[in-house]
DNA sequence: AAATAACGTTTCAAATAATGAACCGACCGC
DNA sequence: GCGGTCGGTTCATTATTTGAAACGTTATTT
């Protein structure tokens, strides 16, 4: 591995539930030595993408990451935009939103709004969806570029449950279905008693930027909150869409 | 530098004015070897770091980068919690209102309101502030720890106009002025023609976490107006303070 | 209170990864 | 068609990264 992806897979130690870490641990879960760790976070401290707690002296994600996800939402106000449409979903449907976007080759959890109930689905910030078996995911890859669906489904799939699809053939049904429906629905397949749907914000070029979805416990779902919310988060993704789209369409075209 | 740093040192290339740049163009700006910025942008890609253009081949800041300042964010809710603020404190001076972090040795820009005024002070998302000849940058200093501030005194210090404050002793009055007063100003010491009030956001720890000002041009402020705005500076700042340190008391004391 | 374990930090010879000049094919404007 | 620039690739040379060991400090245990 690149001595920068080594310094970036410490970044990734962090977490919402571990956002601070002290040098030993990181040095532990990477697998590097702890004095090559600690010249990483240096490096990384030094462009304040870590800082150092003078207290404890752990390590937590620092404010140059802020400064460029900023830079990045400026040129592409996809949360922005987003959000104030997330937190409508959330009220209306009383259940768990959650945003993302495509990183590599996972969803990338950037917002997340949780209802009030106490039995709900529990989603965090930052957190990486596969493409192959979550609503997310399948409502990705219907509006994704080849290449990508290809990628995604060559090689071998995990089976996160017992209703986990893996086999191409089923998920390019799902994939269809989804786009002809304009929203997915993935019953349990990457946890066990969640069911969610989701619909693909797209650019201008008709191709899928992000996510938006709404994942519940299956326990409490009738068919029919289904597809009223199916309806509710296509109708989110479609606003969301539009909204970008009209206010940056120079930029998305240029994109195409 | 070490290699992460020159990745770094890539990323830090894109600014809201470019977000998008070519190979070449990154090569040269930086300074390095076009085979090495691409290895560099290979290795960042690989973690969602930066995203190449499928069209233009260009890159931009990628969307991993928004993950990691998401979990920061949801540690130390800064931002959410400073934004609304600022709004208001936008509506109310009808002035350019901006919101930073510090960052390694300078203050990070994390938010930006600009008034609706054609002559206005223009700030972008993600500028970079000297700590000794800005408002925010003297506001900040004057409840940062001893080191931050020798650290910011010793060596020479770049005069930016003709008014900027360059002595050590001068911006210790003003440091110790502005701690007194509550909000720091500072009378074109940065750029000609500009006058800013600035205030900190303190941490239960009383040290400085980031910083709110007020920019306006000097033309048309009156030292009423300043007088105004940095009591309303103020107390916006301690508002902010007030409900970072509310919500996540158990966290800052941590800290102290 | 002493012993011990764990932590962050530093060092330096050995190992490895980064480097950059040259090269390739593709594209653009002339 | 031609010169220029672009993104991307190659490979011997070189410089950076690496990690075991050791140090001083700070918690934790005995």
């Amino acid at each position: 591995m690149s001595t920068v992806g080594k310094a970036i897979s410490l970044l990734e130690l962090f977490s919402v539930d571990e956002p601070e870490l002290g040098l030993s641990d990181l040095a532990r879960r990477s697998g590097f030595d702890k004095a090559t760790t600690r010249r990483l976070l240096v490096a990384l401290a030094g462009h304040g993408f870590v800082e150092q707690d003078i207290g404890t002296r752990h390590y937590r994600l620092g404010a140059g990451l802020s400064r460029l996800a900023r830079i990045r939402e400026a040129r592409f106000p996809f949360l922005q935009t987003a959000v104030p449409l997330v937190r409508d979903l959330a009220a209306s449907t009383a259940e768990t939103v959650h945003l993302s976007e495509f990183g590599v080759d996972r969803l990338v959890t950037v917002h997340v709004e949780h209802p009030a109930w106490a039995n709900r689905v529990n989603i965090d910030i930052g957190q990486l969806l596969p493409l192959h078996s979550t609503a997310s995911g399948i409502a990705y890859l219907a509006f994704a570029r080849d290449e990508t669906v290809k990628a995604c489904l060559t090689g071998s799939l995990d089976a996160f449950t017992a209703h986990t699809l893996i086999e191409p053939a089923a998920i390019s049904r799902c994939m269809s279905e989804a786009r002809e429906r304009g929203y997915s629905i993935c019953d349990q397949g990457y946890e066990e008693g969640v069911i969610s749907v989701a619909a693909a914000i797209r650019g201008a070029d008709g191709f899928a930027l992000g996510i938006i979805a709404v994942a519940a416990p299956k326990a409490r779902t009738t068919a029919a909150a289904i597809t009223e919310r199916g309806l509710a988060v296509r109708e989110a993704a479609r606003e969301i869409s539009m909204r970008l789209n009209g206010e940056n369409l120079q930029i998305l075209r240029r994109q195409a």
